[in-house]
RNA sequence: GUGGAUGUAGCUCAGUUGGCAGAGCUCCGGAUUGUGAUUCCGGCGGUCGUGGGUUCAAGCCCCAUCAUCCACCCCA
């Protein structure tokens, strides 16, 4: 019988994967905490149209990556590709931004229908940011400010880049994109292959071509700075001298573009250059049309999204994860013989309720030597040992595994305290 | 969707012009009646991705297929 393998592109997280994936979520939240921000948790599932009217219909994502299938009673069902459109819904459906600012968070998995590669998958996990109700630069400056200091807190602030750039209003977008196209589509035979596609499914992305006859053509091509109205220039002004006041670099980047139809205005990237061909790391910006292009009053809106596959690859490849966080086991304890392991049992759960440590008690047998091999690779700092000696005398055996002090006995009634001032000590 | 590389033990990988399926690590036991991370010895462990074909004989050659990785496209 063939085997039965998770879904191509569909990912184990394993248990030494784990605890990175932990200290990651940990820190986010701790950092989107100390801003104020609440969490939201919407299903992974939505109405396919939901995805369709906000992304853009003739998107990527739209058109060819959805995973949509037909609900028992006929509808049209669709697994997220991302989580903006399920917040806005979310939020819409419950008032919450009715008149109203918020601020809020999301984190969970995604789901697109792309060849994976390193650091892309079918299935991967985002965690989201969106905040409601606030037209000012001041709150596009708090978003970057927050992932700046998210970076510091993570080490990886020396490995990625601020990519940033405005695209204007919708209007001043609308007619560039216009112009661009008119002059391009006279010129048709110069451009690359895949920038002929474009110019009928995303025009603004072909001013990021990599093909350099292409790249001469737009030099005499319209440039978008000439289309930007007065407004989204104020906007962006002002949101570069706020980062400035805060020494926070980056590079305005012409040819920055998201993907999603949905932005307007203020857009930017934090980009590495340590993974490849995959080297966004979070993304985000302004789209403060799409609450009412899915039926609710016009509401500013900014937020972004991170890789979470993507940054624990950085952290990985950066080897920024501190040590503590892969280990698991403060104690762990051996027991001789079965009489042992009863009492050992017993003084386990009690010292678990005495001193809070997380102690592992050696299960399922074997050699002495083999428990002494195992209490070493569980990474605990001590072993406690029990056999007949101990037994008879009314003792345990505690045994220092990383450091070359001498082993000792103590009373059973000594040894929580023992214990609680030995870890105790290493905190400082 | 397109292109390239790779599939052999739980993991990392050798495997000669086609001729008995291998090593290191892990795991278990022993050298040491009760002391780990260094030694030494022994043991467990295989549908050689899958299905066809060529051959006396295929891990190796041919065809198909699936999966993984990397890149394009696109995106977090």
């Amino acid at each position: 019988m063939a085997k039965i393998k998770a879904i191509r592109g569909m990912n184990d997280i394993l248990p030494d994967q784990t605890p990175v994936w932990q200290y990651l979520e940990t820190e986010v939240k701790r950092v989107l905490g100390s801003y104020g921000y609440s969490e939201l948790r919407m299903p992974i599932v939505e109405q396919t149209d939901l995805f369709k009217r906000s992304i853009g219909e003739v998107t990527d994502i739209v058109e060819k990556e959805m995973y949509t299938f037909e609900d028992r009673n006929g509808d049209s069902l669709t697994l997220r590709p991302e989580g903006t459109a399920s917040c806005v819904r979310a939020c819409e459906e419950h008032g919450l931004i009715f008149n109203q600012v918020q601020r809020l968070w999301y984190m969970g998995p995604m789901f697109r229908h792309e060849r994976p590669q390193k650091g892309r998958y079918r299935q991967f996990h985002q965690i989201g940011v969106e905040t409601f109700g606030m037209q000012g630069p001041d709150i596009d400056a708090e978003l970057i400010m927050m992932t700046a200091r998210l970076w510091r807190s993570l080490g990886l602030d020396k490995a990625v880049k601020l990519h940033l750039n405005t695209l204007g209003s919708a209007q001043a977008r609308a007619r560039f994109r216009d112009d661009l196209v008119s002059y391009l589509s006279d010129h048709v035979d110069k451009l690359d292959a895949d920038s002929q596609r474009r110019l009928t499914t995303n025009p603004l992305r072909i001013l990021d071509s990599k093909d350099a006859s292409t790249q001469v053509l737009l030099n005499e091509a319209p440039h978008f700075h000439d289309y930007i109205d007065d407004e989204s220039r104020e906007h962006f002004d002002h949101l570069c001298a706020l980062l400035d006041s805060v020494g926070i670099d980056y590079e305005i980047n012409a040819r920055l573009v998201r993907g999603l139809d949905y932005y307007g205005k203020t857009v930017f990237e934090w980009i590495t250059d340590q993974l490849g061909a995959q080297g966004t790391v979070c993304a985000g910006g302004r789209y403060d049309g799409l609450v009412e292009q899915l039926g609710g009053r016009a509401t500013p809106a900014v937020g972004f999204a991170m890789g979470v596959e993507r940054l624990v690859l950085l952290l990985e490849t950066l080897q920024a994860v501190p040590d503590r966080v892969h280990q698991n086991v403060d104690v762990y304890a051996i027991a001789m013989d079965d009489e042992s392991l009863e009492k050992m049992v017993a003084i386990t759960e009690c010292l678990r309720d005495e001193t809070g440590l997380r102690i592992q008690l050696h299960c399922g047998g074997g050699s002495f030597k083999s428990q002494m091999k195992k209490a070493d690779r569980s990474g605990a700092r001590y072993a406690l040992l029990m056999g007949e000696d101990e037994r008879r005398s009314g003792v345990v055996t505690l045994k220092p595994l990383r450091e070359s002090v001498e082993q000792k006995q103590v009373n059973g009634a000594a040894l929580a305290g023992e214990l609680v001032a030995i870890y105790a000590a290493e905190q400082e």
